[in-house]
DNA sequence: TAGCCTTGCACAAACGTTTTCACAATATGG
DNA sequence: CCATATTGTGAAAACGTTTGTGCAAGGCTA
């Protein structure tokens, strides 16, 4: 019980009378072994309160069963809802998960891939990050180690999954454009993350359609504080012709572009129309709530585990790379009237 | 670069042409060495790519600079921002973080206790969980292992830190008190975790400092969904007389809350206060902005990894244990108004 | 009954480190 | 110049597992 050192199969083989080679297999149930030993050593283990030392396990088998994730923002709740869900699924298969925050740099990136190889990971899962340079996951993967790409470029032979923010962004501008909306003001995070590149692909394609043609004044994109987005949207609402709606891509850009317009007593949606891409709580029970594209993100996180297991179980087949694309849903709510609306006044 | 297998320290010992020891000793820094053998062996490090291997340092030096974490639910955006810089100051001491979801399940908490200890992990934080029996968690650390409480009940023996819900609760209460009312509702999560605990004597506190008896039958403490809770909100201010403000504990409390006086037409301040401890994005910016007590997350994440650390590097000398107070803010904004209100009808 | 296959086990090697010990070579002191 | 520190190095043990190999004992077929 309180029993200061740990004991070892060593001590379960000595307990039971047999040698630490077959004490190893009784307990593992492997190679030949007879059923009244197998019973006499498992017996003895559990008297001893033993515990396999998984470190030790590790080194002889050349697996450690962690896997690496490597992601901006652990605390971004897009990213937390979907490590909790992959934690999970991995936790199921007996993999341990290891979270990195690159907080975006690319040199802590570089340091946490660097971290994860000294601590043999068994396999890595790799958001979106700056410069997400594809070069250096693409040879980790040819290296021999699992690399799954999560809303990241990589490289050709790579397995991963992405979010369709392309498509989310697409319906978001195709629904205010429904409504008659022509000037659609447009605040990103961030041009060069994969998630909002694309998600500006998609805005631009949704008015390519309609022969809108792109009007750069109205796109913002640069990561900021809540204060300066709020800023950046009375900026907008400054121009002449104001836009009618915002397209705001990501939580941060809604909470400040709400903050902004509330501050100027500017009412959505008879004032302007507001539209977000990633459901949040804010979006939901902010009056009146906030249209938004979700995608769950529990089955992304399910799904990246998903994808690891089947690299890490089928062994040296290598197979094609797979690739998953997940869906969004559009959810209309109240944010959202046609252009001049304005009911009474 | 692209080769196959990972280099040894054999590998760089045979490139320099010494011995594995003294490969390690010059790696190393410790023992005697010549300072050129260091500068050969370093090169010759650098030249092969070589990384240690932490496995197998780990089970030569029984120790794999690893904490784990054990928290309800890593999504919670309380936690997240705490495991974000606990985290963050472990990594600059070489440690990393391996955090599981309880659930709040104590099956499950047991299941991952016992699979940190397989992984030999050098501490332990522990958040707080349903039935937190401090018996085990004691008995880990008398038998070596370092555990650190966070908001959790523990043994007098050992260390850890708590936020000052109780305090929270009571200056938020007290503020009510003073804007007049009386009939204060209270809905929390949980009344068995510690925080919720804390949070509801908190809330009594106040009331009996106020000599305001304390009526069971505003208080609402069970986990449950937000539709629930709305529900809840509408039952409470369906009581005669009914209550005049309402103190949210916790992020879903309040949403719920919300939800449900929206639903039916009552509005913050005029027909009802709200009041949260725990503040979000959902608290700031809704409209009217909601009165919060906050603490910082960031600090209690960087604080729990400094008393880990202490514990980690003082060797045996466990000294006397160390807890830690995390004091709270009360943010005053727009939810709250004496009882009575309608400034217009 | 001789030969052979099967079964059950012990022994030892290996995984990649760090560290103790011993030993040679060189430096130091009288 | 001899005795003694000091320094640099290599060999080997140890950390706790898993697994290949070898060997003895017993059961089977012919």
């Amino acid at each position: 019980m309180s029993d200061r050192s740990r004991k070892t199969i060593k001590d379960v083989a000595a307990a039971a009378g047999v040698s630490i080679g077959t004490a190893s297999r009784a307990l593992n149930r492997t190679g030949r072994v007879s059923e009244a030993t197998v019973i006499r050593v498992t017996k003895a283990a559990q008297k001893l309160g033993y515990q396999p030392d998984a470190i030790a396990q590790s080194l002889r088998l050349k697996s450690t069963k962690v896997v690496g994730m490597l992601v901006t923002d652990l605390s971004n709740p897009f990213f937390a809802g979907v490590i909790r869900a992959a934690e999970k699924r991995l936790q199921q298969a007996g993999y341990a998960l290891l979270v990195g925050n690159t907080d975006n740099e690319k040199a802590r990136e570089r340091f946490l891939i660097d971290l994860f190889q000294r601590r043999r990971v068994d396999g890595l899962i790799a958001g979106p990050c700056e410069s997400e340079d594809a070069e250096m996951l693409e040879e980790l993967d040819r290296g021999g180690l699992p690399v799954i790409g999560f809303d990241r470029d990589f490289g050709a032979g790579q397995s991963g999954l992405h979010v369709d923010h392309r498509r989310a962004a697409f319906e978001a501008t195709r629904h205010l454009l429904n409504l008659g909306h022509e000037r659609i003001a447009l605040l990103s995070s961030s041009s060069t993350l994969s998630p909002g590149r694309e998600r500006i692909a998609g805005y631009a394609a949704a008015l390519e359609e309609r022969g809108i043609a792109l009007n750069n004044a109205l796109i913002r994109a640069h990561k900021s504080s809540m204060e300066f987005v709020a800023s950046e949207a009375l900026s907008l609402m400054s121009l002449r012709p104001a836009p009618t709606a915002f397209l705001c891509l990501g939580t941060r850009m809604l909470a400040g572009t709400l903050q902004g317009l509330r501050q100027n007593g500017l009412s959505v949606p008879d004032d302007v129309s507001v539209l977000t891409v990633g459901d949040t709580d804010l979006a939901r029970l902010y009056a009146p709530s906030i249209s938004a594209v979700t995608w769950d993100l529990e089955s992304v996180g399910q799904m990246l585990a998903e994808l690891m297991l089947r690299r890490l179980e089928e062994g040296e087949s290598e197979s094609e790379p797979r690739r998953i694309m997940i869906p969004t849903q559009f959810i209309d709510r109240e944010s959202c009237a046609p252009p001049g609306h304005r009911p009474e006044t």
